[in-house]
DNA sequence: CCACAAATGCAACAGTGTTGCATTTGCAGG
DNA sequence: CCTGCAAATGCAACACTGTTGCATTTGTGG
């Protein structure tokens, strides 16, 4: 079953990308799609494979990045480096539950914990400067690999 | 003037090379002059690009790679990615200076520019968590890159 | 000074991201 | 329902970053 619509805590995506002002394309709602159902962000190249299971062809290599660029763009997406310098993209309201806390990312297995704690309120920044993102990293061993290590 | 040794808080960087316990080259010396010269960390490209002054001939890109991977290996040098996914390194003992204070990280240009504000204390960790290393880093446009944006 | 392991230089390659251009498609307006 | 146009797509080719293999050179300990 297809809904036509859809609630408001969880609109289909291509009301989002039609509310974003861009136009509605198939490839940009299985992107977007995809980014939604995703637990963590996904680099370009898991996203070329994704076959999605609908019967369209995959997607253009090229088309991808230009999808991505664009959701980005209209503030559905975020784009974000991982530690190999790849470009790893995540759907704006994924990180929102990630926003208000802190990481700690270990450094012997390199997983990510979410801590309980709040992240600091950002000192002033020069003049000109603006801000878009706070990141509070923790680097260590965690439990499990400071065990193994000691 | 040329000095033969150097006093012990700015030993010649032959010295330290040596004391790694790996052998002392011209590159090894001359990437290792550079990025403790340097007050931000160097890409890749930014250091291939160094005439240095010296007659020598330009170091080979390759070599550059590998120059760079043995000092990280043996402790003199350090990692990192910036925003635009591309890999700079700092001298090992640079990063002190930089423990205790805020980075921010151009989305733009890729800079990493250094704030006078401390990084404040980290919060609790989960029992048997050992914390190495706190990365408080704020992302956005420095304000050369927001004004070429608006 | 010599030998040997380490380091270098060169060529070729792989992955990631970008640009130019012709064609297709979403969407608004009749 | 058509039609036009800007936006989006697909394709080819390219640029940049980083890696691997291999023959040659060089630093260093003996």
């Amino acid at each position: 079953m297809v809904r036509a619509s859809a609630t408001a805590e969880e609109p289909l995506s291509s009301e989002l990308i039609r509310a974003a002002g861009v136009k509605v394309t198939r490839g940009r709602v299985r992107v977007l799609d995809a980014l939604r159902a995703a637990r963590q962000p996904l680099s370009h190249a898991e996203m070329e494979a994704l076959p999605a299971g609908a019967g369209d062809a995959a997607i253009d290599r090229v088309t991808l990045y230009r999808v991505l660029d664009s959701l980005v763009a209209c503030g559905l997406a975020l784009k974000a480096v991982d530690t190999r310098g790849v470009f790893r993209f995540s759907a704006a309201g994924a990180q929102r539950q990630h926003a208000k806390h802190v990481h700690f990312r270990c450094t012997g297995c390199g997983g990510v914990f979410c801590l309980k704690a709040e992240p600091p309120p950002p000192p002033r920044l020069p003049r000109g400067f603006r801000l878009q993102q706070v990141e509070f990293d923790l680097r260590g061993l965690c439990a499990g690999c400071g065990a193994l290590a000691s």
